[in-house]
DNA sequence: ATACTATCCGAAAACGTTTTCGTGTTGAAA
DNA sequence: TTTCAACACGAAAACGTTTTCGGATAGTAT
C-alpha cells in the first residue's frame, strides 16, 4: 500500500525543488525538455494527483456545490439532484447533498457547517419547519458572506437570490379550467396545509379558476391534509359524503390514494370520477389507472438551477449583487387513463 | 457584504499574534481570561467560522465521505442514501453524491478526481458497464492509496473489502418457493441480463427452488431482459403465450408492468395468475393492486455501510488491513393484493 | 574583456489553521 | 540580590499547492 504522493516527495526523489516539480507538471516553459520529461515519468509511476484540498485552499474555491433538500425519497427531489449533478459534473463541480428531513434545525446546521468554506454555493429548497417558522437568518447570513444561493420550489419572498421555480399558481389553474371545460360542477381539491408555499400557490390557482368561471368555492370540496402520513380516513369521507366529479390533487400521494379509496368503493374511473395529481413522478406513471398530472420537470429546474448558480460562481465579483433572476419552469397537463 | 473573516484578521485588529488568537478561540489555560473574553467576543462579533479546508489539509480529513450510485432515481438508491446520510451526519461527516449513470467511464472519472484528497472514504454499487466489463482498476487504486471502500448491492467477488449486501439467492429461492407451497407449477421469472450481479443471482435462487422441489426448469417461462426502456411486448408475449400461474420478477418495474400488461390481457389478480415483485419502492406500495415484494431495506443498507465506513476511518491504521466484513441485510417477503 | 540576453531553476510567499517550542515578564522564594 | 517557576504570549513549522521573482550559468554580441 503505497500512499499519496506529493510535489515534495519527488523533488526529493528527483533532487529539485518543488517548484521544478510543480512546473515540470503544468508544461511551464521554464523547464526544460529534459527536466520536464524526467519530472513526468516519475509522477506517472508514482500515479501523482495533486491534492485537491490544498488547490481549493489555495484557489479559495472547492469546486463543490452543496444542493439541501427536504427528502430525497420523494421522486421529484431525486430528479431535480440528478439534473444538478449533470450540469456540476459538466462544469467540473461536486455535488454534496444535505438532507433537512423538513427540519428547520437541520437546515441550520447544515448550512453553518457547510458556509465554512467547505462550499462554493447553495441550491436549496425549504423545509416546511422553516417555511413555517418564517425564519430565514440563516440564510440571509450565507448570501451577506458572498456566498451564492439558488432556491427551487419551495421558495420565499423574503429572501433575495435567484430563484428557479414553476408557475404553480397557473398550473393548478388550468388544471382546473381542464375540468370546468368538461362540463364538471363539483370539482374537490386535496391539497396541503396553506404554510408549503407550493399547497397554498396551488390552492390559490384553483380557487381563482372557479371564481373566474362563476363556480362556487365550496369549503366542503376542499381538504387540507396536515398530517402527511394518516389521511385516508380523510378522503373516503371526502368522497363518500361529497360525491364530487372530479379531484385535484396538488401531489401524486394524495391523487393515488384517492384512487385506490374510490375503487374501494365502487367508483369507476374516469366515469364515475376523474382525477388530476400534481408532479410527474414514477407512481402517476404506473398506477393502475395511470394517473393524468400536472408535469412538473425536476431535470429541467435542477439543471437550471445549477446553471444559474455555477454563472454566478464563475462571473464573481464582475456582477452587480443584485440582478437576481427568477427562472419558471413550464408545466405541462399530461393526460393519461385518469381523465378522459 | 462582509467577506469571511480569518484569525489573521482578528489578530491584526486586537492587535496580537494568530497563534493568541486561535488559543482563546479554542479555550487554551494558555492565555489570560482577559484576552480570552476580548477574543472571543470580537470573533463572535463578525461571526467568524474556522475554514473547513485549511483544517481538511491540516488533518488531512476532510470528514466527507463519497457515494457512488448507478442511479437516483431508483427509489431504492434514494433509500440508501438516506441511511447513508442519517448515520454520517450523526458522526459529523457529509456526503457527497455521485452519479455513474450506469457508465463504466463516469465511475472511474469520478473516483480518480475524489481520490486527489477531496474525501476520506467511498460507499458504492457497481455500474451495469462496470459488471459487464469486469475492470474494476480504478477501485483497487483507491484501495491500495489507503482510502476505504464499502461496497453494496452490487458488489464483486474481484474486489476485498467491506461488503453490505442481501441474499439475493435466498431472497428470490423463498419467493419462488412461495408459489410452489401455493401449489404452482408454472411459475414464470422476469429477470435482467446475466451480468448484473443481483440479477444473476436471484435466477440462480429461483431456477434452484424449482428444482429442488422437483419442478422442471422452463426456458420458455424465463424471460431476460436486456433494454430496460422497451419490454412491455416481451412480458406481453410471455403472458399470452405461456399462460403462467404466478410471476416472479426481480424489480419493481418489471413487476407493475407484468400486472398492467395482465389486466389489459383480461387476467383477474390475484385469481388468474399471482405477482411477486423485488425491492420495497414506493410503486409496489401504492399500485393498483398493491404488489406483494421481497423488501430490501435499502436504509438499513445504507445505514450499515455508513457505519461500517466511519469505523474504519476512525480507527485508522491501528486495524489491520484485511480483516474485511460482508454484512448480509435480511429481507422479509411483504405481502400485499397481488397474492393470496 | 565586457555587457547583455536566454535559459533554467530555486526561494519564498500565499491560502488558514493548529500546535510546539521558545521567550520575556512577573512575583516569590532563597 | 539572585534564582526559579509560573504565566502569557509570539514565532514558526506544518499540511500541499501555485506563482512571482530573483539568481546562476552559459552563450553571444560588442
Amino acid at each position: 500500500m503505497k500512499r499519496k504522493v506529493t510535489l515534495k516527495q519527488i523533488a526529493k526523489e528527483l533532487d529539485v525543488s518543488i517548484s521544478t516539480v510543480s512546473k515540470s507538471l503544468r508544461d511551464s516553459p521554464e523547464i526544460s525538455e529534459d527536466t520536464r520529461q524526467k519530472v513526468q515519468a516519475f509522477a506517472k509511476l508514482y500515479n501523482y494527483k495533486p491534492n485537491n484540498i490544498a488547490l481549493s485552499l489555495k484557489n479559495k474555491k472547492t469546486k463543490t456545490i452543496c444542493i439541501i433538500i427536504p427528502e430525497i425519497i420523494h421522486h421529484f427531489f431525486a430528479t431535480v439532484i440528478s439534473g444538478v449533478e449533470h450540469v456540476a459534473n459538466e462544469n467540473g463541480y461536486n455535488v454534496l447533498v444535505c438532507l433537512s428531513d423538513e427540519s428547520f434545525d437541520k437546515e441550520v446546521i447544515n448550512m453553518e457547517m457547510l458556509a465554512g468554506g467547505s462550499i462554493d454555493g447553495f441550491i436549496m429548497s425549504l423545509s416546511k419547519e422553516t417555511q413555517q417558522k418564517r425564519d430565514f437568518h440563516h440564510i440571509t447570513e450565507v448570501i451577506n458572506q458572498g456566498m451564492p444561493v439558488v432556491m427551487f420550489d419551495r421558495v420565499t419572498n423574503d429572501i433575495l437570490c435567484d430563484k428557479v421555480i414553476i408557475d404553480d399558481n397557473l398550473a393548478a389553474y388550468n388544471a382546473t379550467r381542464f375540468f370546468i371545460n368538461k362540463g364538471y360542477k363539483k370539482i374537490a381539491l386535496i391539497t396541503t396545509v396553506d404554510y408549503v408555499s407550493v399547497g397554498k400557490l396551488r390552492t390559490d390557482g384553483y380557487t381563482k379558476a372557479m371564481m373566474d368561471h362563476d363556480l362556487k368555492v365550496d369549503p366542503n370540496l376542499i381538504l387540507k391534509i396536515e398530517d402527511t402520513d394518516n389521511f385516508d380516513a380523510q378522503i373516503e369521507t371526502l368522497l363518500r359524503d361529497q360525491k364530487p366529479e372530479a379531484i385535484f390533487a396538488v401531489n401524486e400521494i394524495f391523487a393515488v390514494t384517492a384512487i385506490k379509496i374510490a375503487g374501494k368503493l365502487g367508483l369507476q374511473i374516469p366515469t364515475d370520477i376523474s382525477i388530476i395529481g400534481f408532479t410527474d413522478g414514477i407512481i402517476s406513471k404506473y398506477s393502475t389507472p395511470s394517473i393524468s398530472t400536472v408535469s412538473q420537470n425536476g431535470v429541467k429546474m435542477g439543471e437550471k438551477a445549477a446553471k444559474m448558480l455555477i454563472e454566478r460562481l464563475e462571473n464573481e465579483e464582475m456582477e452587480i449583487e443584485e440582478h437576481y433572476k427568477t427562472e419558471v419552469i413550464e408545466t405541462e397537463l399530461v393526460e393519461r387513463e385518469s381523465t378522459h
